[in-house]
Order: structure tokens, then sequence, then C-alpha cells
RNA sequence: UGUCCCAUGGUGUAAUGGUAACACACCUGAUUUUGGUUCAGGCAUUCAAGGUUCGAAUCCUUGUGGGACAACCA
């Protein structure tokens, strides 16, 4: 065969593989598993998805997807106490959001629950599983350490017939809360403490958010989670690393309950660190609920909920889980990654507009009193599909504060006293003298304009080159808007890593300035969901989640700022 | 003083016994009616010591460092 007649695809195919998708080539060669890829995204219902399940969504569904297979939506539903509807829902909105699609209906571990229960008697009748009597406390005891072998139970070596009654009395509801538990019977000396006769019942008389008050026993994850995945037939269950440690478990139940050639195979992978970031749920359940922030969804949380209420795309996304790769090694992403995945595609698709955040006043004294010019402005220079709009201009506009400054070293490009800018798409504007109130706050600016600047009159003055280009807004044609200026919410690059103290001790008291802005009038026809440039200050969205009947801007994020970064030097 | 896992620039990820590369970050310079974008360039890497080999980031041994495991959580 001729290499040089597929060099097209070759270039596509140089990519490397990631150690799972070695692992599932060397399977899919082997013909094992019927030759078949199915993975599952298997969250507990007990939360908000955050960034680091967009990681594991975008693995799973991403495998499946390569390898033409199946990828399931399976709620891990076994512990009534922490789950709700509600989380199923967000769940699911969160997973269609990100683009994907799972294999027929959402799964739920409880829909096994009966097979469970069988497989549990099961057990019990091979002799691999006894009911416990003993508390939480004295069993836990007996397992000893991890570098001391466990003791075994007394109850351990009860008649087949004794577990079988006793379980069924369980399940029948005859015990309170935490009387008994099933266990599997397999090696109170492991080395591995999972292994050191392991719970696979326990009694909760709670409520299931699906099944009700069927039951009063709950399987626990390391019996459910393997058996789940065989009966969806899953090949690939690709799980985070503290799983690892289970996966012996994960197996011996496997070969304990099914003699088939099918196995579904556990793969570990390091989950998603990011800087500046939290993103335990159960911290983030804390945020919530002590109101540090607006709920899960707030702009300012990881959860995807958030990042899509704050104008990330689904597609910033995945390109983010394709930048940070799949390994085994721990790992802390920069969150300046995940901000450059979303710049990288709003710069291509977010039209441009002017918005002064900071509003200072500006008088043009030579421009005529009641003349208005509608300036026809690009919308977006990085695509020429994009068309132009108009954009008033007049006497009294509004610039942003920080373009102006009196004392200004030579580097500053923006507006100072004597010094001449383009106002874009408009004019060269000179400054000549401020007004100031009694604390020596500016409070007006006064300029001149060259009229023989107008941008795109093709005179030979409209050409000339000043040094800074400013946006601006007509005083008189300008919108209000609110606007939702988000931070980073932890000022520590590492809150989680500080053992010894609170995470909340490193809460950012800024990472929420709501500011009341000046914006072109255009933007009177944006729709919620909406994406801008706001030319130079950063990349807004029009609150996807606002009831009020008005302009409500959240910032995406900041435009990269070479002139602030140098001046924090 | 147990079992398992991991170790490549500042941060991530490749290279699968044959020239250590890509991205982010950072730093120059050019272009720019956004101090954005784009373009050109720069900085910087195999935890250590032995061994196998013509040749080791890769295989072996030992050590060092980091992580996971002792929930009736998942």
């Amino acid at each position: 065969m001729d290499n040089k007649n597929v060099m097209p695809e070759a270039e596509n195919a140089a990519k490397s593989l990631n150690f799972i998708q070695q692992i599932i080539e060397e399977d899919l060669k082997n013909g094992k598993n019927d030759s078949r890829v199915h993975t599952r995204f298997p969250p507990e219902p007990n939360g908000y998805l955050h960034i680091g399940h967009a990681k594991s969504i975008c693995l799973n569904f991403g495998l499946a997807r390569q390898y033409s297979g199946k990828c399931n939506l399976r709620f891990d539903d076994t512990n009534p106490v922490k789950e709700d509807t509600e989380y199923v829902e967000s769940i699911m909105e969160d997973v269609r959001w990100l683009g994907f699609q799972w294999e027929g209906e959402p799964r739920y571990t409880s829909d096994y629950f009966d097979q469970l229960y069988e497989w549990a008697v099961k057990l019990i009748k091979d002799g691999k599983a006894y009911v416990d009597d003993q508390p939480a406390e004295v069993i836990s005891e007996q397992k000893k350490t991890p570098t001391e072998p466990g003791i075994e139970s007394p109850y351990r070596n009860r008649s087949v017939e004794e577990n079988l009654d006793l379980f069924e009395r369980m399940k029948n509801g005859e015990f309170g809360n935490g009387e008994k538990v099933l266990r599997a019977k397999i090696d109170m000396s492991s080395p591995n403490m999972h292994m050191r006769d392991p719970l696979m019942y326990r009694i909760l008389h709670q409520d299931h958010h699906r099944t009700g008050n069927k039951w009063c026993i709950y399987p626990m994850y390391d019996y459910a989670h393997g058996e789940s995945d065989y009966l969806e037939g899953i090949t690939h269950s690709v799980c985070t690393l503290e799983f690892e440690v289970h996966r012996p478990l994960y197996n011996w139940f496997v070969e304990q309950l099914t003699d088939t050639e099918y196995r579904p195979r556990q793969i570990e992978f390091a989950r998603l660190n990011l800087s500046y970031t939290v993103m335990s749920k159960r911290k983030l359940l804390e945020l919530v609920k002590n109101n540090y922030v607006n709920g899960w969804d707030d702009p300012r949380m990881p959860t995807i909920s958030g990042l899509r209420r704050r104008g990330y795309t689904p597609e910033s996304i995945h390109m983010f889980a394709e930048k940070i790769g799949v390994a085994k090694r721990d790992n802390v992403i920069d969150v300046s990654l995940l901000e450059f995945c979303v710049r990288e595609e709003l710069n291509k698709k977010a039209p441009r507009v002017f918005g002064v955040v900071d509003p200072v006043k500006v008088i043009i004294d030579n421009y005529p009193d009641d003349q208005v010019e509608y300036m026809e402005i690009e919308n977006n220079q990085e695509d020429s599909d994009a068309g132009t709009r108009k954009v008033p201009f007049s006497k009294e506009l509004y610039i942003e504060r920080d373009d102006f400054m009196e004392d200004a070293p030579k580097k500053f490009f923006r507006m100072s006293i004597d010094r001449e800018v383009r106002f874009k798409g408009a004019y060269i504007i000179k400054c000549v003298g401020v007004e100031k109130d009694a604390k020596g706050e500016i409070t007006l600016i006064h300029c001149t304009y060259d009229a023989d600047t107008r941008s795109g009159s093709g005179s030979e003055a409209s050409n000339r080159k000043v040094k800074g280009t400013l946006h601006w807004v007509s005083a008189k044609h300008a919108l209000d808007a609110e606007v939702r200026m988000y931070d980073r919410l932890f000022m520590d690059e590492d809150p989680a890593g500080h053992k010894d103290k609170d995470f909340k001790d490193f809460l950012n008291p800024d990472s929420l300035q709501v500011v009341t802005a000046k914006v072109e009038p255009s933007l009177s026809d944006a729709k919620v969901g909406d994406q801008f440039q706001f030319q130079r200050i950063g990349y807004f969205c029009v609150d996807p989640d606002t009831t009020e009947d008005k302009l409500v801007f959240n910032r995406t994020v900041t435009l990269k700022d070479s002139w602030t970064k140098s001046q924090k030097k």
C-alpha cells in the first residue's frame, strides 16, 4: 500500500492516544466483550455537576463517540439520605447542555435493587455473605488499620439458614437503623482494607426519591456499582483514582455473581483540580447553604450551571477537556487555561459592542449642540460575515474612567490633557481640560474634535494614526445596564490545600461587583444568553436566568490587558 | 512503618528502546481604528543512584518524594 495516498488522514491519526484509549484499543484488538465499547457516567444525585464532572462526561461520552459505542447516564442513588430529584433534573440538563445524548433512558442504580437483593441472597447461600449484629463502631474497630490485620466478627460463621432469615427480616423492616448489616465474607487480614468483609447492605428507614418506602435496606456503592455496570453491559467503567483500591472488590463481586465471558473493566484516571477553585461537592454545598453565593448556578461557582450562566459555552468546555488530557498523576490545572479556551471561542463568535462600565462624561466643545451622527462600526473584526451597525455619536459622550489620566506617563496611550486619541469609528479627539468636584474627582472632560478625521470618510486626515483608540457611548442615547463583574471566588491558589484552615478564609470579598453601565442603544435588542465583547473590557453575556425587566450582563471573562498588567508590576 | 498508584519545563500533556515535543503561562518584537486578535521569536523539562543495551524519559533494582485506602458516603 502506498502511504502517500493516505497522508490527509494520517495528519488526524497522528494524535497520540491517552492511556484509556490504549486499553480500549487493546481490548478491541483482543475481541474482548465482542469488541463493544460501552461506557457510563454515574453521578450520585446529591449535588450539582461541576467542571470536574465535565471532564468525566467529555471522557466517557467522548470515548463512546470515538469508538462508535454507547454511553449510559446512570444515577448512582443508593443513599437516599443525601439524594434528591432536584439534582437528577439539573444533572440531565447539564449533560444535555454539554451536547451529549445518553443511550436510551437514564438509568438508576435503584432500578436494580431487586436484582441486587437476589444476588445478595445467592451470596449468602454460597456462604459468601453474612449478617453482622455488631454496631458500626465495633465493626470498624475490628477492621483495624491498614498496617495490621483485622479480626473476624463473632457472627461471621452463622449458618446459611440463619443468615437468610435475618437478611429477609432486615428487608422486611424488623430492625432499626444500624442494628444489622450484611457483609461479604472475604478476608479480614487482607492488606487491602476494602477486602476486610466489606458491608453490602445497611438498614436505612428512609424514603428514597424513586423507590419511596419500598426498601429499608440499601446496597453500598462497592456492591452495587460493579453489578450495575454488569447489568448495563458496560465494558469500560471509567472512574477517578480514589477507587483504584476498590478495584479488587469490584472484580470480586462480579466474579462471584456471574459466570459469563463478559466482564466490565474498571479504569481509573486522575480527577481534575483547578487552581483557585474548590471542587468538593460538600464544600460547594456549604457555600450555597450559608449564602456565600446565590445558589448552585451562581456564576462564580465552578458548577456547569454556574459556568453556563457566566457565559461559558459547551464548545469552550470541550476544548478545555481536550487540552487538559487524561492521565493518572495528580494535577492542578491553571484556571488561565480554562479562561484561554473561552476567550479563544468567544473571540471568533462574540460581536463587539461599546459599553462603558465606569463612565465619565466627555463634552466635545466644538461639536454642534444638537447634531447626531450614526457611525458605522464593524461588529466583529474576526468575522467578515458579522457585518456592521450604526452607533450614534453626539456632543456629550461617556468614556471609561480608566481611559483618562491627568498626569499620564509616556507609555499611556489613552486620553490625557493635550493628547489626541481616536474615538473608535468616529473622530480624533483632543482633551483640552477637566472639571473636578470638591473631592478632586473628575466630573467632566472637555475635548475638541477634528472634523476632517471621521472614520471611513476616506480623507487623508481620517487615516491619520494616533496611538490610542477609545470606545465611547453617546450620553443621550446610552442605555443603562446592570453589569455584574464576577471575579475568582477564592484568592488562594489552592484553597482546598490548607488542611488546617477553613477554605472559606480564602474567599475573595470582591468576587462580585455590581455596577450600572452605559451601553450603546443597539443592545436594546439583546436576548437572554447573548454574548458580547465590551470592547477592551471583556466578554459579557446577558444573564440567562434574569427575571428582571432590565438588561443584566454577567462578565464571562476579562480580556487580556497588557497595560494594567504592566502597571501592577 | 502494610497494600495499591504516581513521578517529563512554572502548569498540564505527548514521545511506548532510536533527535525530548505540543499547549497554557511568562518575556521580546511586528501588525492592529480594541494595549484585544493575529504573526514571528524567546525562556524552560525527563526525581536520584545503580543495572540491561550500540542506544533508556521509556525496561530492571534500590532509594527519595507525592497520593489513595482504616464511612452503615459515593
